[in-house]
DNA sequence: AGTCCACAGGAAGGGCAGGCGA
DNA sequence: TCGCCTGCCCTTCCTGTGGACT
């Protein structure tokens, strides 16, 4: 048997640098009075400008605190409009309605692009069965069993359970509409319990993919939520500020700009909140007290620029390696191109394979195939790191014309991350 | 009008790792 | 331990596409 080796850790010398950068961030006025309530997951005591929303919701959902069944909601609108943020509002109020009623309800949330946690059939079931308290292993039973006990578990009591799907189109793209139709169809199986489904989606044509009669279950009721504009954003933002900062740490303008930004980006309210809370971060850095517009800026460019660096140093090897040939190909790295401002020229698939297959020679990685290729240059362009698009050339065939979809600075950082691993 | 090219993209299945139950 | 189940990544095979060329 291999016994552990044990350290014996001699007491460290004080580091002075970093000791007094500590001790400087210590005794400094903080920015922040409240960081968290610039996240997503806070949940503010009132929603400005979705009070219509609420009140639908509610009162499609509230027959469940009588244990009557309710119809299922189909909820549409794209990201940052609020959605999940309701739905988890209504879901807690109904939670805290049913308390004094004595009505037992439960609310299961999953999000289905949590991948790893909902993103399959089974990983779904397993995630429910996880908030109802019972752990099932992440893979290894088959499916069957895992419906006869999330069955059993539901009907286990007399209980209502109200059931939230995030994020629904990527579980169905995934999996098939089957599991819905399973899952629509559960009430008709359950003796004690009643189950209520509510799918939230940002993908408005998602419906119309589904089979039928999941189509007519699914979205007995339909909730659409616009996009907020630039003033909506501003009054959200200053709510939140009002929790999150104190009332001197804003410069005039940061609030303005943050909605301006961030109504250009289809009137995102998570984009507008990630701004504000990362200019703040940005200005806490620089040892201000107060938050100025430039930071907004800054913020901005640093919110693209972790995105798409922790894209780009998460993918496998294989992935970096087509990520690494899409950029050579577009001449990222060679100065003299760039100082002539011939970046962003057009290359095909069939150009990224060649060159991926040096990669992969010169490092000896075993290559993959054009068809497996041709799906992660399609995955690069979900992520929007490149921007693709199929084209036909007549004699000379089809194929996916790639450019980069990125601005110079954030092509420089990818650039240096997969340097760094190609180098 | 028919042929051709260079793929796109769907479907099916192989191989692997990991878990469960007999 | 073995057979069976799962998800995941990948390959293989196949059909479809659409504009240039003959």
């Amino acid at each position: 048997m291999i016994q552990p080796q044990i350290q014996i850790q001699t007491p460290q010398q004080p580091k002075p640098e970093l000791n007094q950068m500590f001790t400087e961030y210590l005794s400094a006025k903080p920015i922040f009075t409240n960081r968290a309530s610039l996240t997503t997951s806070f949940a503010p005591e009132t929603i400005p400008h979705r009070e219509e929303q609420v009140k639908a919701l509610g009162r499609i959902l509230a027959p469940l605190l009588k244990g009557e069944k309710a119809s299922n909601v189909f909820i549409y609108g794209k990201t940052g409009t609020g959605k999940t943020l309701i739905s988890k509002y209504v879901a807690a109020e109904l939670e805290n309605v049913s308390k004094q009623t004595k009505q037992k309800l439960k609310v299961l949330y999953v999000n289905c692009k949590m991948k790893r946690a909902a993103d399959t059939e089974y990983r779904l079931l397993a995630s429910l069965m996880k908030e109802l308290g019972k752990e099932v292993p992440f893979t290894g039973l088959p499916t069957d069993k895992i419906y006869q006990d999330f069955h059993a578990l539901l009907d286990s009591e007399k209980q209502t359970i109200l059931l939230i799907i995030d994020e629904i189109d990527v579980l169905v793209k995934k999996t098939g509409d089957e599991i819905l139709y399973n899952l629509t169809r559960m009430n008709q199986d359950l003796k004690n319990s009643r189950v209520c489904l509510v799918g939230i989606t940002n993908d408005l044509g998602f419906i119309n993919n589904l089979d039928p009669r999941v189509r007519s279950s699914l979205s007995e009721e339909e909730l659409v939520f616009p996009p907020y504009n630039a003033m909506q954003l501003m009054d959200i933002l200053r709510q939140r500020s009002a929790l999150a900062f104190d009332s001197s740490s804003l410069e005039a303008g940061v609030i303005e700009k943050c909605a301006a930004l961030a109504a250009q980006e289809h009137g995102d309210a998570r984009r507008a909140l990630d701004l504000l809370r990362v200019a703040g971060e940005l200005a806490e850095r620089s040892g201000l007290q107060k938050i100025l517009v430039e930071h907004v800026d800054n913020a901005q460019e640093k919110v693209d620029c972790d995105r798409v660096v922790e894209v780009a140093k998460s993918q496998p090897r294989q992935s970096q390696a087509i990520l690494f040939s899409i950029l050579k190909l577009s001449d990222v790295g060679s100065e003299q191109k760039n100082m002539k401002n011939e970046r962003l020229k057009e290359i095909q698939t069939g150009d990224v394979c060649d060159y991926y297959h040096k990669i992969c020679s010169r490092y000896g990685l075993k290559p993959l195939t054009q068809r497996r290729i041709s799906d992660l240059i399609a995955e690069f362009d979900l992520f929007g790191i490149i921007s693709t698009k199929v084209i036909s050339r007549g004699r000379y065939g089809r194929t996916r014309v790639i450019s980069l979809a990125l601005d110079e600075s954030l092509i420089k950082k990818v650039y240096g991350v997969l340097g760094e691993v190609f180098y």
